[in-house]
DNA sequence: CGCATTGTCAACTCATAGGAAACAATATAA
DNA sequence: TTATATTGTTTCCTATGAGTTGACAATGCG
């Protein structure tokens, strides 16, 4: 294969028409551009430039070489542009993944805003929970709720997931409201799969830190989907405020044992670590966090 | 600018799938694919590719910029291409420049035999005699009658062209047939413009070279006019055998003095030097090798 | 006839392209 | 699970060759 940069100042010679002059554009000798178009008449196998100290003529070969090299030229400087405003300007088509609960309840409800105030930025949202594969699928943020984020990811912390333990007034008039931890024991407790450790729940209160063993007769892998089990009486749980603020605030379930804290998640917004990250990518993480910000919106009155 | 051996490589990595593989394929190393990709990377600013060791996933500017790089990939493949075809394979645009005379009565005549036996190539014939820049007009081929060619040039000797004293049987009826050199003083010399020494004939005669003075009423500067002036009846010329061979066969014209040769000329093919002659200017110097020969047609029973 | 400028060449220098080897990550096979 | 092979990366090193400088001859201009 050819070097494809003796192409360039092959290119250059002849739209400047003289060796020097192309000399000075490049801002390199005029004996590297003699060289380089020596070169590349020797590698080719051809005379492309017929020259004498004064003057330049193109050889049929060297016209039909100018104009690939024009093109190549070409096509190179609108690569290099279109790469650059890719990167510099918030634009072409942004990869997310979120979360179920959180990205139907939040993420998606924001996308209208974000895209009306970034008109050349277009979005796939992928609503999974399923770990996925950033490089292999392509993704240029994931958004997930944990409490400790993949180390080999960019994690940007969006918001603290408040918990409350929950049920309805029903549940708790039927069943009783628990006075302590240690009562949960008594109470059908519903989980969520994918948090930490199964079976315990761990809350820090004025004792220090606990863990309370729980059963119960439901697990589900979506805190959207659990909050609707609970608001249908079916226990208590450990509800994050993201999905069940309105419902607490109406009256329609009910939080006990408040000075427990549940141990503190987070949204994170993530994405691969890399020393360049596209203006795409930096304008949504922003946006969330504006729209998120320290202190959710659905944890305000809460 | 960018060095786009680079894009060279990022399209194979592309195209390959692998650092690993394209590496096999353009035999470098690993570490030069990994190496060439980060240096793209960061002097555009922007991650091209996600990668972790066993998957690869382009980013968005890594879609665009492969793209782009595929095309120069094509153009550049394509360029090398048209080019060796152009130098190996007889074809193209042939510039060709010839002097009046001879191009008139031997090289237009013979374009058509050439031309159907090399059907790619197109000739662009300039007849004249007045010097041409072959660089500056860009001449492929240039076929001139004389006896020292330009040093700077590569002149092929296609041809002696002989000479002969010749005047018409009435001229000499009229004035007298020269018997021997000096006889030449008391005629009318019509000479031609471009030869040597104005006002002197050479001749190699018995008795050596001699130099004999000569003057007469016109002067013209293209051998095909002075032979229709000589054949008019208007004096005696040093005509070139290739114009006036057939009227001494007819005997329109008769030649004198046959012993005394005068200096030899020769019909050249003369392009500049270089190391790479296309397949067109090579095989257009042998036609006329071939064509006119060591001894010309028109010389052959003269 | 200077004078300036051209393309080329030879000699030299230094950056850097590329290889080798070791490494961590990861997929596949056993 | 463990073992193995392969991936992309990194460090270190070296030889190549790209580019400079400073000549040169050729050439056009005033």
């Amino acid at each position: 294969m050819q070097d494809l940069n003796l192409f360039v100042i092959f290119a250059r010679v002849v739209e400047s028409g003289s060796f020097a002059e192309a000399a000075r554009k490049m801002r390199i000798s005029r004996s590297a551009v003699s060289k380089a178009i020596s070169k590349l008449e020797k590698s080719l196998g051809a005379q492309l430039l017929n020259r004498s100290t004064r003057v330049l003529s193109l050889t049929e070969a060297g016209t039909v070489l100018a104009e690939h090299s024009a093109h190549i030229l070409d096509e190179a400087e609108q690569a290099e542009r279109v790469v650059n405003s890719l990167q510099a300007e918030p634009r072409g088509m942004l990869k997310v993944s979120a979360s179920v609960a959180f990205g139907t309840l939040h993420v998606a409800p924001a996308l209208a805003d974000f895209l009306s105030r970034y008109p050349e930025i277009r979005i796939d949202l992928t609503i999974t929970d399923r770990p996925v594969d950033l490089i292999g699928e392509g993704y240029d943020v994931i958004i997930r709720v944990t409490n400790e984020p993949d180390l080999n990811l960019v994690a940007r912390k969006l918001a603290p997931v408040r918990r409350k333990l929950c049920a309805t007034p029903q549940y708790f008039e039927k069943n009783g409201v628990p006075q302590t931890p240690e009562d949960l024991i008594k109470h059908n407790c519903l989980d969520y799969t994918l948090s930490g450790e199964q079976g315990y729940w761990n809350f820090t209160g004025p004792e220090g830190v606990i863990a309370v063993p729980v059963s119960g007769t439901l697990r589900i892998n979506d805190d959207d989907a659990l909050s609707q089990a609970v608001l249908g009486g079916l226990g208590i749980a450990l509800l994050p405020t993201f999905t069940v603020g309105k419902d607490l605030q109406s009256g329609k379930l009910q939080a006990v044992l408040s000075e427990y804290i549940p141990v503190e998640r987070y949204v994170y917004a993530c994405y691969l670590p890399s020393r360049h990250v596209p203006a795409k990518v930096r304008s949504f993480i922003e946006f969330l966090l504006m729209r998120i910000g320290t202190i959710p919106y659905w944890d305000q009155d809460a």
